[in-house]
DNA sequence: ACGCCGATTCTC
DNA sequence: AGAATCGGCGTC
């Protein structure tokens, strides 16, 4: 099993790439009430500066400044100002590729983590969507900016690569703009795998 | 200063 | 299909 540094070496690619290096990882948030911990099942790929699709194309601004940053850190930000999503840092400082967490399947804390999401929601849906999945994980605003590979709450890990054979594509989820490009990856067959919606407009 | 559009999710 | 609701960006 690959040590911390290693899985900074391996971030430090395009996000295309980081993304199939992201699935199957898993992350930890320990937390005073508990740590929840996920296995990655659903990521998409986004390419900074370049990328239309970016909170990153319109150049550095205070909401997305981690991204500008080195691999391995988090990009938390507000969605539709009640939702927070997740993405990891990836590829070289300055490029602002990032990884969106859209999926992972709840391996410890299983009770913590439905205690946060609500009593009636099932295992397999603890961590599916964005949003969900870092509210399963407890995490908010507070963890913009924390570091994944060092000490700390939040610790990233990598476990082998998984099954290139297990591995699908799609375009974004509620993207308009670059929707032609498959940067989506899920593994097949999980259920905590979001359901497709396309981008409401177009 | 004002309005619209989101890398969403849940409910009607 | 609609609502809840905040930040960024274009426009007046």
């Amino acid at each position: 099993m690959p040590g911390s540094a290693d899985l900074g070496r391996l971030l430090a690619v395009p996000a295309e790439e980081a993304a199939l290096v992201l699935l199957g990882c898993t992350l930890s948030h320990r937390a005073p009430d508990g740590t929840v911990t996920v296995r990655l099942t659903e990521v998409e790929a986004y390419a900074g500066e370049a990328d239309p699709a970016s909170h990153a194309w319109r150049g550095r601004t205070p909401r997305n400044a981690v991204m500008f940053g080195p691999a391995a850190f988090l990009y938390v930000y507000l969605s539709y100002g009640m939702h927070f999503c997740g993405n990891v840092v990836v590829g070289t400082e300055g490029s602002a590729a990032a990884v969106l967490l859209r999926a992972g399947d709840v391996v410890e804390g299983e009770d913590l983590a439905r205690a946060r999401r609500g009593p009636a929601v099932r295992a397999h849906a603890l961590g599916r969507g964005p949003a969900n999945l870092m509210q399963a994980l407890g995490v908010d605003r507070s963890h913009d900016g924390a570091a994944l590979l060092a000490e700390g709450p939040l610790v990233l890990e990598h476990h082998g690569s998984v099954d290139p054979a297990r591995v699908r594509t799609g375009p974004r989820v509620g993207v308009s703009r670059a929707a032609d490009v498959p940067w989506r990856f899920w593994l097949d067959g999980e259920p905590s795998v979001s359901a497709y919606r396309r981008s409401p407009r177009a």
